[in-house]
DNA sequence: AAACCACACAACCGCTATATT
DNA sequence: TAATATAGCGGTTGTGTGGTT
């Protein structure tokens, strides 16, 4: 199919030489060269690159598919649970701003991480029969979402096991200058001995991310765990002692053998925990495959 | 097997900010 | 200083795909 440019932009160009541009999905041998032409010029100047390139398209087209698909650095596939966590944690900051947000988020586009939050987190406000952007729902995301998130990341990642018999509680922290740290606590007598491990945002690999006594540094960083080449001092770890959103993962022990069960005086948020959400609203009793829908996250709430 | 539907995501659009001439 | 070009951002749309009826 051949779709052609109508115009629009500031990506002035004649009507004739509109028409010749092609729109729509890109075919390989387009990438191939695009990816040939960067490879050998460099990017920048896209619209005197689409022409020189010989390719019929705007320069816009160009710039948008080598950044958001054929750049080395740009990760593809599933966005995994930590990802997931800094993107809920870095949204109820900054909102939409997409693109501070991928900043953080090493190899991973803009456009993908909107899509993402209208895939995955918009469904879930849309079937509650909430507003996105309203308290509840935020709520939900801050207390219910993201803590399971990050126990899912921890039993996942800490050597112990299980985490019968172990405690854990993630603390995000905030401090002066805005950078934002995340800490674990297993509560087990080797990492009581070893202590908090903490890493500062933004960095160029989430792998350790929640790992609990394994703390990233330069020295121990190698390209092979990222995508992208930053420069060390991009992800030194710093302590910070104070929290302002510490009361945010403060959420108490399960003591049950099943992780995705809380009584309900144990549920997963601290005293502080906001009245405005009525979880005993029968808006909140979906099944459990309506929180199934993404990584079982909300079985708590059946 | 075909029609329908929902979802994920690539791509486009309009706009603003910044750089260059 | 003004005009133009370029880069970038966020919202929206279109299309392919997989699941369901």
């Amino acid at each position: 199919m051949e779709h052609h440019v109508k115009g629009g932009g500031n990506y002035n160009q004649s009507e004739e030489e509109l028409m010749e541009l092609r729109r729509g999905p890109w075919t390989a041998d387009e990438d191939f060269t695009l990816i040939n032409y960067i490879a050998h010029h460099g990017e920048g100047r896209w619209n005197s690159l689409a022409t020189c390139a010989g390719l019929r398209r705007t320069g816009k087209s160009c710039r948008l598919r080598w950044l958001n698909y054929l750049h080395p650095n740009v990760r593809r596939g599933n966005i995994t649970l930590e990802e997931q966590v800094l993107i809920l944690e870095l949204h109820s900051r900054w909102g939409n701003r997409w693109s501070k947000i991928a900043q953080h988020l090493p190899g991973r586009t803009d456009n993908e991480i909107k899509n993402y939050w209208r895939t995955r987190v918009q469904k879930h406000a849309k079937q509650l029969k909430c507003d996105v952007n309203s308290k509840q729902f935020k709520d939900a995301l801050r207390y219910l979402w993201m803590p399971r998130l990050v126990e899912r990341i921890q039993a996942g990642a800490a050597p112990t096991g299980s985490t019968a018999g172990t405690s854990s509680t993630t603390t995000t922290t905030t401090n002066n200058s805005g950078t934002t740290t995340v800490s674990n606590y297993h509560l087990n007598k080797t990492n009581l001995d070893m202590g908090p491990s903490q890493m500062v945002l933004p960095q160029p690999n989430m792998a350790g991310y929640f790992s609990g006594g394994v703390q990233i540094n330069p020295s121990n960083y190698t390209p092979e765990t990222s995508c992208n080449a930053a420069s060390s001092d991009s992800f030194g770890a710093q302590v910070s002692p104070v929290s302002d959103l510490t009361d945010c993962f403060n959420y108490p022990v399960n003591h049950h053998n099943n992780q995705d069960y809380f009584p309900p005086n144990e549920l997963p948020y601290g005293e502080s925990f906001n009245q405005g959400l009525d979880f005993n609203d029968s808006n909140w009793k979906y099944s459990e495959d309506f929180w199934n829908v993404d990584d079982d996250i909300w079985k708590l709430l059946q």
